[in-house]
DNA sequence: AGCACGCCGACT
DNA sequence: GTCGGCGTGCTC
């Protein structure tokens, strides 16, 4: 008689919806297999690491031609509990099950040539992580120094007994400076009283972590942290991974990558700056880390808190309905003061300079009268100003007087932006930011063969310019991520920041997110109008929510008293209702406003979305491709009142590095439907295709659930 | 996806 | 005559 075979079926990283089977030799392997171990197989013509996912004695292929397993890694299987999110998660945002789980390995575990030496790697690494590392521990604020309006929040959050296993979101909302982080850090303070306990803290940016982890580590100077980010080094982040796995660590924290880490004794999350648009993965399986957050804690029926001062409309809804916990902190920490916001309208001369004035510019640039002279009493109260422009740079394009030649992308259908020497190499180029395609400056018009080429619009780079020029005595610091790649990371300028070198900050948004300032007294936005009016709905509430979140940078500080910094706003617009609210830090009034717009469009979140995205090689094709799609969809009976199929547009940025996209929006008001929907667009996509490029037209696809820019 | 197999055009 | 284009099928 012979013995059964120990079969089991492994995904691997490949966009195939179905697994393959293996054999499992016992003996060999020196274990029986479990769902979640990570194995090395044999595929086609190489290896590669893949996951089991099921354990049998049968195949519905020929066990005779089955391969073996290779190796097994030396990890323990990963638990059934992150196993049922990326089911979820591979469902929900159509991608194979395969490329949802393997690409949140991180790399050291997919080198099965070194799994011998891991072992010994986590005993060094046990020895070492032990002492507490290089970082300094600040801002520790412990449960009797919160203010009335903290402790009030701690007390909700610790109301109706945190310690029954429970799913409950809350949403913990308070402006900038209103102390929320010593608020959620009590609370896991409380958590991890219990020393098995593990939880998991999410920020939106890499930027944003170095503060946390410094104030992390004063909170819990004996416990144990993983960092999962981009900047942690691989080896790093295998190891980190590794301890959260196994409970080592008991804090997670990390960027919307360490939402998919496993942890099995999770008991609480907390998702910092929950509407950030960071938390929407951009490429693989585009999941939102926050979405995917809420739904782990459903299902590991434990305490999320959400976390911001502009929510998203999402979760606003949800907390003003009473689906999830609302709690408010109104009150600013250390009794610092709401900034004034001014608007100024760049329409009205008097803002403007004139020909008489004394402190009148040589060249003109967007620093109008009004902000000018706000700056130079900013700058004689020895405070700092932070100026803000969204675009980095020099200028955005280079032009020639004499013909209408533009600077463009030779790849995309973009404009390439001018950067002066010293931003990305020695030499003054024109860089495309979309493709990264840096080009030399031509000498001559490439049309006309004029010299006199000049530059359009204003950068970073150009302000900067202009305000050294302006105020030639002043300290001056652009940061934005040339000038943060040129020294080390964003981190060291901060600190420029912090200790006062500098009277005059220039940047993009990146300086605003996050950072506790103690002398900013002054904060501009130079270029609000551009993200007013957009294509995409979503525009004007992220352009609030980053207002918001500068006009904090603005008298975040100052004692007891002192009045609140000014934020200045430039704009031609100034009664639009982003500056209106605004203007009242009235976030509820503009969440309000916003919600009875889109109810009466019916956008999200009154209604589910998802994009079909195409590209090829000739925009037609992929409008063509998308629009023989959509009439498919027709016949098929799919498209009715409850699910709505838009045409096909180019996308905003058509081309790119030489291929041209086009997409196409469905849309219900019921998630079910869509989901549905998304699945046969998926199977008969799927059938004519190998991987996600279409075998008839060549052109290559992809479904995205809850677009975040449309 | 990644890769080999296989059938038709312009070329050392 | 061949080198190589990319259409097609397969991977347990």
């Amino acid at each position: 008689m012979t013995l059964k075979p120990i079969v089991v079926q492994v995904v691997i990283d490949k966009p195939l919806a179905q697994g393959f089977d293996y054999l499992w030799d016992a003996e060999k392997l020196g274990k029986l297999p479990e769902i979640g171990h990570i194995v090395e197989v044999p595929f086609a013509r190489s290896k590669v690491i893949g996951l089991v996912i099921k354990v049998s004695d049968h195949s519905d292929y020929e066990i005779a031609k089955l391969k073996s397993v290779d190796r097994l890694a030396p990890l323990p299987p990963l638990d059934p509990a992150l196993l049922r999110l990326m089911n979820f998660a591979s469902q929900y945002y159509v991608h194979a099950l395969g490329e949802t789980i393997l690409p949140t390995i991180p790399q050291m575990w997919k080198k099965a040539d070194d799994w011998e030496k891991i072992p010994k790697k986590i005993e060094t690494a046990d020895k070492k992580s032990n002492k507490n590392s290089d970082v300094i521990a600040e801002g520790l604020i412990t449960e009797d120094q919160l203010n009335p309006s903290q402790k009030n929040a701690l007390q909700e959050l610790m109301a109706d007994g945190q310690q029954e296993n429970q799913f409950r979101v809350i949403l913990l909302q308070g402006q900038t400076g209103s102390g929320k982080t010593a608020v959620f850090l009590n609370w896991l303070a409380s958590i991890l009283r219990d020393e098995a306990a593990q939880v998991l803290l999410l920020v939106p940016e890499i930027n944003l972590t170095p503060q946390l982890e410094r104030r992390v580590k004063a909170y819990f100077p004996d416990k144990k942290m993983a960092l999962l980010h981009s900047g942690v080094s691989e080896k790093k982040r295998g190891i980190a991974w590794y301890e959260a796995m196994t409970g080592k660590a008991q804090i997670i924290l990390g960027t919307r990558l360490a939402a998919l880490t496993p942890i099995p004794n999770l008991r609480a999350i907390v998702v910092d700056e929950e509407h950030d648009a960071s938390y929407k993965q951009q490429e693989g399986t585009r999941y939102s880390a926050r979405d995917l957050a809420i739904w782990r804690a459903h299902d590991q029926k434990t305490t999320i808190l959400l976390s911001s001062a502009t929510p998203s409309l999402e979760t606003w809804l949800a907390a003003q309905s009473g689906r999830y916990k609302y709690i408010r902190l109104d009150q600013r920490a250390q009794g610092a003061n709401l900034p004034s916001v001014h608007l100024i309208n760049t329409r009205d001369p008097q803002n403007q300079f004139s020909p008489g004035d004394e402190d009148a510019p040589k060249q003109k640039s967007l620093i109008t009268k009004t902000l000018a002279r706000a700056i130079t009493k900013t700058l004689e109260a020895k405070k700092q100003s932070l100026i803000l422009i969204n675009r980095r740079g020099y200028a955005p394009v280079l032009s020639c007087s004499a013909c209408n030649w533009l600077s463009k992308c030779t790849q995309c259908s973009t404009y390439t932006v001018m950067h002066k020497a010293g931003a990305l190499g020695k030499r003054s180029v024109l860089s495309c930011h979309h493709c990264g395609l840096v080009k030399s400056i031509p000498q001559f018009c490439p049309d006309c063969g004029n010299a006199d080429l000049k530059t359009l619009g204003h950068g970073t780079q150009k302000l900067e310019d202009a305000i050294e020029e302006m105020w030639p005595q002043a300290r001056v610091l652009r940061v934005d991520t040339d000038s943060s790649r040129k020294s080390k990371g964003a981190e060291k300028l901060f600190q420029e920041i912090h200790e006062g070198n500098v009277d005059i900050v220039v940047g993009t948004q990146m300086i605003a997110k996050g950072h506790d300032y103690q002398n900013i007294g002054l904060v501009a936005v130079l270029d609000a109008d551009s993200r007013l009016y957009s294509a995409d709905f979503r525009a004007a509430e992220r352009l609030f929510a980053q207002l918001v979140q500068v006009a904090g940078r603005a008298g975040r500080s100052g004692t007891s008293g002192e009045r609140g910094g000014d934020i200045y706003i430039e704009t031609q617009y100034p009664e639009s209702p982003v500056f209106q609210y605004l203007l009242r830090h009235d976030v509820d009034g503009f969440m309000a406003f916003t919600a009875s717009e889109r109810e009466e469009a019916k956008l999200p979140p009154y209604s589910y979305q998802a994009l079909i995205h195409a590209e090829a090689k000739v925009l037609e094709k992929a409008i063509q491709f998308l629009n023989e799609l959509k009439a498919r969809m027709k016949s098929r009976g799919i498209i009715s009142k409850e699910l709505k199929v838009y045409d096909p547009v180019p996308k905003p940025v058509m081309r790119v590095a030489g291929s041209e996209r086009a997409q196409l929006l469905i849309e219900s008001p019921n998630r079910k439907t869509l989901q549905e929907a998304l699945e046969i667009v998926d199977q008969g996509l799927r059938q004519d295709s190998q991987g996600r490029i279409s075998k008839i037209s060549r052109i290559r696809w992809l479904i995205e659930r809850d677009p975040i820019a449309i």
